[in-house]
DNA sequence: TTGAAAGCGTTACCAA
DNA sequence: TTGGTAACGCTTTCAA
């Protein structure tokens, strides 16, 4: 335990007050030079190092900033949430901040944490993730005095845009209609859909993509190629064995399917772990695709087709958004881009397709 | 903004003071029930919430743990580090804490932040990872007044183990020896080592480990098969094309490597893309091995035979460490192997060697 | 340009 | 069992 120093300490090595070593510390222009420079020696030799707790109750504010990460089963160790929150640290860590991980569901219900995290002064801002259809998060969040970015649409039960609320987000929709288009352009039809879970914003957009782009080919789905997933890749698993179980993918079967779209990377990676076990090939039995671009979407053999988002991006916009809220030296307005200038401020950044060595011409074709 | 309520607004309300408010809810038996229950309607009803900085300031603690990730070209987008900070922070938020992410690069030099981390107050311990060989940041956390948990041995120059510091590491030496020997069992004799950063210990430690299982078997390592890589996948591309380029890996020649041993997983995917990209097969033309047992390893395909750490048990571990040093509710000292009970505690859990796809015996056996 | 002193919202010690 | 009152270490008026 070494004796720590505290700004009194200086102040006496200085020979001044307190006041004028905070000033001169801050950079208060009103501190002559001579004094500065006698002021910043003494911190020096002493070591003094200001205590940001403090600091930061006087003056109301941590220059920290929360991450509420994904329920369980999905926990921060998806991929997905790992990459975005690599774009936001970066950005974040630059302009001074630093994160602070919590989980919701530790130590309290998801509401209680936020609503601590909210009142307890311990962050100046937070980041959402995993929005739910009718999160009952933003209503805490926007009644609280804490500055918010959310990653992904707040929609409520009616699919309207919940208004005041900015946040980021790929076009979940359109991006999954273009990776169904791509595989019905392969000339699949029979296209299975596995979801997220359908609370979640993202799940239900990416399965009305798929709905929409079958809809427009004049493909009628059977209500069985929709299978709820959990957006993990256990969950990704069981949905493909359930189809297997189903007889879905029996290729003897006239009417099994050619192709599965999983609604993100990591449950495409299950499927593809069910189809390996069960002996059939991608894409030469089966394609796959999935949707989110993870960077392990590329190392798999054969590599994903999938919607790709700019995931670390959508890290750096959040990041940039929520600076400019939070006022922050560097949060930089002009560089996020602006869709729509309403209520709130709302980024929605275009899905790639990317077509990978999973997806091929259906069997006989 | 909402009007925040402090604890002398509950005082009020409750018609007692600040100080009995504040027993009250910290659970102090003293207070009378009666009085206890009208402060917690009090409380309830303004929707009180305690401002944790203000408490953090008091008590000289805040709760939060800081997790100091690895330097560029890792970032903490690193799968080895995303899986250990998964077991990581499921236990110390378990334990009630958060998690502080500070990247050693953002805002000022590493050293400098890790100082101002210790001396700031802003959180009650520390985990480092990425232990460097005459570690500096190890000096400067011993004279602060943080406690703090090494993932990785903390060695010096000579090789001695940093007398005082509490830290888990998998048996990197043993691990890699164990790799090595089992491509010399297969009757590899010609093996490549790609090696982490040498500065890092682990790096070395794997090195060794290589060195030994070769010369175990009487095997002389020509210097052109070790090549120093940087624990990334590019690093790992790269060397793999160095191999290609000095024509070690060519078939045809007789004095072709038949092995590449990684040292670690994410190098591994890179030389596997090497290879790929040189037409050659993997285990048929070349067997590859790598170190972690990163959980994207099993998805490759072939499927990666490795050393693998119990990676985020790792991350447990050091948690509950940490918590111990905190002396925090739940940190359950019996909960860890304790290896040795010198000065600093040690753990050091054993590397499993996991034979999947990607090694086979060496061409022409 | 500097200093004194009043916060910031808790906790914790000492009396009562 | 409760209340008064210092801390905790910094920032920030307000005066000088």
């Amino acid at each position: 335990m070494v004796t720590k120093t505290s700004m009194a300490d200086v102040a006496r090595a200085a020979g001044v007050s307190k006041s004028t070593v905070s000033r001169a510390l801050a950079g208060d222009s009103r501190v002559k030079e001579a004094t500065r420079l006698r002021i910043e020696q003494a911190a020096q030799e002493l070591g003094y190092i200001p205590n940001r707790i403090a600091r930061a109750l006087a003056r109301g504010r941590t220059e920290m900033i929360a991450v509420v990460t994904p329920t369980p089963p999905r926990s921060f160790s998806d991929p997905f949430y790992l990459e975005f929150l690599g774009g936001l640290g970066d950005r974040v860590m630059e302009a001074g901040y630093s994160l602070v991980i919590t989980s919701p569901g530790a130590g309290g219900s998801p509401a209680n944490s936020l609503a601590e995290l909210a009142a307890g002064r311990v962050v100046d801002g937070a980041v959402l993730t995993e929005v739910q259809v009718d999160d009952p998060r933003l209503a805490l969040l926007r009644q609280a005095p804490l500055p918010f970015v959310v990653l992904g649409t707040p929609e409520d039960a009616s699919g309207g845009v919940v208004p005041g609320v900015w946040f980021v987000d790929g076009d979940n929709e359109g991006g999954a209609r273009q990776v169904v288009e791509h595989l019905l352009s392969l000339g699949h039809r029979r296209i299975a859909c596995i979801t997220g879970p359908l609370h979640l914003v993202s799940a239900r957009r990416r399965l009305a993509g798929y709905l929409q782009a079958l809809q427009a080919a004049g493909v009628a789905p059977s209500p069985e190629w929709v299978v709820e997933g959990d957006f993990t890749r256990e969950g990704g698993l069981r949905a493909g064995q359930r189809l297997l179980e189903a007889r879905l993918l029996d290729l003897r079967e006239p009417g099994s399917l050619t192709a599965i779209f999983a609604s993100n990377d990591l449950m495409a990676i299950g499927v593809l772990e069910a189809l390996r076990g069960a002996g059939l090939r991608v894409p030469e039995d089966v394609s796959v695709a999935g949707f989110d671009g993870i960077y392990l979407a590329d190392l798999l053999e054969p590599s994903l087709t999938t919607g790709a988002q700019p995931i670390r991006a959508l890290g750096r916009m959040v990041a940039e958004l929520l600076l400019g809220r939070l006022g922050a030296a560097g949060g930089d307005r002009a560089a996020v881009p602006e869709q729509i200038g309403a209520v709130g401020r709302r980024v929605v950044v275009p899905v790639q397709l990317r077509v990978k060595g999973s997806t091929g011409p259906p069997r006989g074709r």
